[in-house]
This record gives C-alpha cells, sequence and structure tokens, in this order.
DNA sequence: CCTACCGATCGGTAGG
DNA sequence: CCTACCGATCGGTAGG
C-alpha cells in the first residue's frame, strides 16, 4: 500500500514534468499556463500544486533534472575515451543526439531562468556551471595543458564549443529543428577542432 | 506644422519601439504586458494601440527593424573590404560590439517568434534569411568558392559561426552578458578561422 | 474630416 | 489530489 502509494505519487509527478518539459520547450515559461499543463496530464490544476509549490519549482524540478542527465553525459564521456579532444567530441555528440524536445532545454532553462525569482536564479546558475559548463571547460582545459588543444582561453573556448550547438537546440528554424544528422556533427567538430581557414590572409 | 505632426507621430511610433525593445530583450514576449510598455514610454496604453495594431505588430515591427539594422552592417563590411574572409569578421565585429539591448535581438526575435501567429512567423523567417543569414551564408560560400574557405557545408558553417555568438547574446550570464571584450572576438575569430586542434589524434 | 491620445472598462485568464 | 473560487492582471477597445 504504501509502496503504491510512493509510486504513484513518483509517477504522477515524473509524468507531470515530462508533459510539461515538451510544453515548455515550445511555448516559453509564460507561454504556458499550469491549467494547460493539468489538462495534458489529465488532472486537474490544483493538482500540479500537489506536487509542486507553483510554477517556478515546477520549472525548476524540470531543470535541474535536466543538468542531471548531462552531467551524466559527461561521465560516460570521460569513462569511456582517454584523450581530452575524444572526450569533448563524445559530449557534443550525446547532447546532439538527444530527442529535440531535451536539447531545447538547454536553451529554454538559461533564458526561461531569467522570469524566475532570484533564488531560483542563482541555485540554476550555479548548478549550471557545476554540473556542466564548468565540467565541459575542465575537458577543454586539461586539453590544453596536454598539448591536445590549443592554448586560449578555456572559457571562451567553452562557450564557442556550446555556442555552436546552440542553433540546434531551438525548434524555431525548420531546416534545423529536427535531429541533426551524424555529418552535421561532424562538420561541426571540424570547425571547432580544426577551423574554417586555408590560407593565412592577415593582410586586407 | 505639417511637418511637426509628422515628427511627433513618427517620434512617438519610435520611442514607443525603443523603450519596447529594451523590455522585450528583458523579460521576453509574455513576460512584458502593454501596460507596462505605456508606462515607460509615458503615454496610455491606448496610445500603442494608436501606432501599433497589437501586441504583436509591435514585436514584429521592432524585429524587422532590427533585421534592417542587421543588412546594413553587412552592406558596409562587403564595401569596406575585399576578401571574403575580412567581410565574415568585419560581420562578426559589428554584431559582437553592439550594445547588449541590441545583441540580444538576434535571439529573442527567433525564440520569441514562436508564439506569435503563423503569417508573422513566416515573415520573420523569410526576412531572416533574405537579410542576414542568407546573406552571411553567401560570403561563406564566397570564401569556399575563392578558396579562401575550406569546403564544407555552408549552411552549416554559417551556423556554426552565428552560434558562436549565441552566448553573447543573452543577459543571463553575468560573466558574459556584458560588452565582449575585443580578445573575445578575437578568440572566436580565431577558433572559427583555425580550430581548436593542434595534434593529429585521430585515434583513440 | 484629421491627428494623437485619455479614462474607463470589456471579456477572459493568470497563478494560487 | 478535486471543486470551487479569489485578487490581479492580461491584451484589447469603447466613446469622447
Amino acid at each position: 500500500m504504501d509502496q503504491d502509494k510512493g509510486l504513484e505519487q513518483s509517477d504522477s509527478r515524473a509524468r507531470i514534468m515530462d508533459e510539461a518539459k515538451v510544453l515548455f520547450a515550445a511555448r516559453g515559461y509564460r507561454g504556458l499556463s499550469m491549467r494547460e499543463i493539468a489538462e495534458a496530464v489529465g488532472i486537474s490544476k490544483a493538482g500540479i500544486y500537489y506536487h509542486f509549490r507553483d510554477k517556478e519549482a515546477l520549472f525548476s524540478a524540470i531543470a535541474h533534472r535536466y543538468l542531471d542527465a548531462l552531467s551524466e553525459m559527461i561521465d560516460s564521456s570521460e569513462q569511456a575515451h582517454s584523450s581530452a579532444r575524444r572526450q569533448v567530441e563524445q559530449v557534443v555528440r550525446l547532447i546532439l543526439q538527444q530527442p529535440a524536445e531535451d536539447r531545447t532545454l538547454v536553451r529554454l532553462a538559461n533564458q526561461e531562468m531569467a522570469l524566475l525569482s532570484e533564488p531560483a536564479r542563482s541555485q540554476f546558475s550555479a548548478a549550471y556551471r557545476e554540473k556542466f559548463v564548468g565540467r565541459v571547460r575542465a575537458l577543454i582545459a586539461k586539453g590544453m595543458a596536454s598539448g591536445e588543444l590549443r592554448r586560449l582561453d578555456p572559457e571562451t573556448a567553452t562557450w564557442a564549443l556550446l555556442g555552436m550547438m546552440y542553433p540546434y537546440f531551438t525548434p524555431t528554424d525548420p531546416t534545423l529543428g529536427r535531429f541533426p544528422p551524424e555529418s552535421v556533427i561532424d562538420v561541426l567538430l571540424c570547425i571547432f577542432f580544426d577551423g574554417m581557414g586555408l590560407d593565412d590572409q592577415t593582410t586586407e
């Protein structure tokens, strides 16, 4: 009985988060009402407030759960590959190979977080660095230290890499919203590691 | 007299767009009410509806005006430099040297456009390609044709370049929200043109 | 007839 | 978890 209750509660909570995740990704924080989430889940609006203190708590739970998923991708990349460059490459592949509704959470969490309260914002910001950006930065810095990568500012290089993935985090553009094919991922990695330049064009 | 009337109307319209631009950039489309815009401008809410059919028309006008500004940046880059590589470089510099409230419009327009009606969406999407993305793509394609740039997929390369600038289009991150220093712009261009790689790490 | 608005309020819906 | 609601505020519009 107690087990059943526990399972049911967790199940409801997870179902709310799963439904809301997709809807938030498509419509943004303010563009989605609690009523619509309730209808999608098939419960009453008050039912959501039983599992989550308010709209902000629901959104934050989805964002933090996704940070844990990203952190696990970095774990697996670190275990499967030895060189920093391969580890970075694997992280990029794992992120871009996610279904579109998951990929968009990177962008969503960061941008819509500006609409939340200060405690929620700073808490997410800290977790975002600790569980994801800081770890990617550490991989890149390690590659620079070992001589695999050029010694540029690691922070800027990290954001350049993450930025190159951003166009695939938005479902807005019809030609980009779907799964990026393997060839696109290869091109992005190729540009990041080897660049677009051919000749030395330092003079105008 | 007629001149004064005309100037006043244009002035009001421009002032509404300027105030709303900053507020939309900080709070998103749904996060900002017409009442707040009116208060910021110092007129009544009905005054805004005299100049713009509705909220959507106001947002679209801001987005399209910014596309024209981006298009002019490309014009000036094409006139000032001969090589495709330098032209691309100049476009990147002009975009990132804009004040933060202008830079964020790239991201804002694209993402919040999903909340608008289908006609507004498709109209912006077409103008976005015609006036900006398509022209950047053309510069990159020209560089590939002339042998200045590696022959990768031009569309993917364009989005990689624009993506690298995206982290500087969001005021969310405190360490990135402000003006990117010249050195950051240099690092981005360095990575795009020359890449991060040093050794050949094709084996695992 | 025109412009550039204002005070007040409409029908609905938000988060709680 | 539901039904039944609230204070407030939403985008938009009336007559003057």
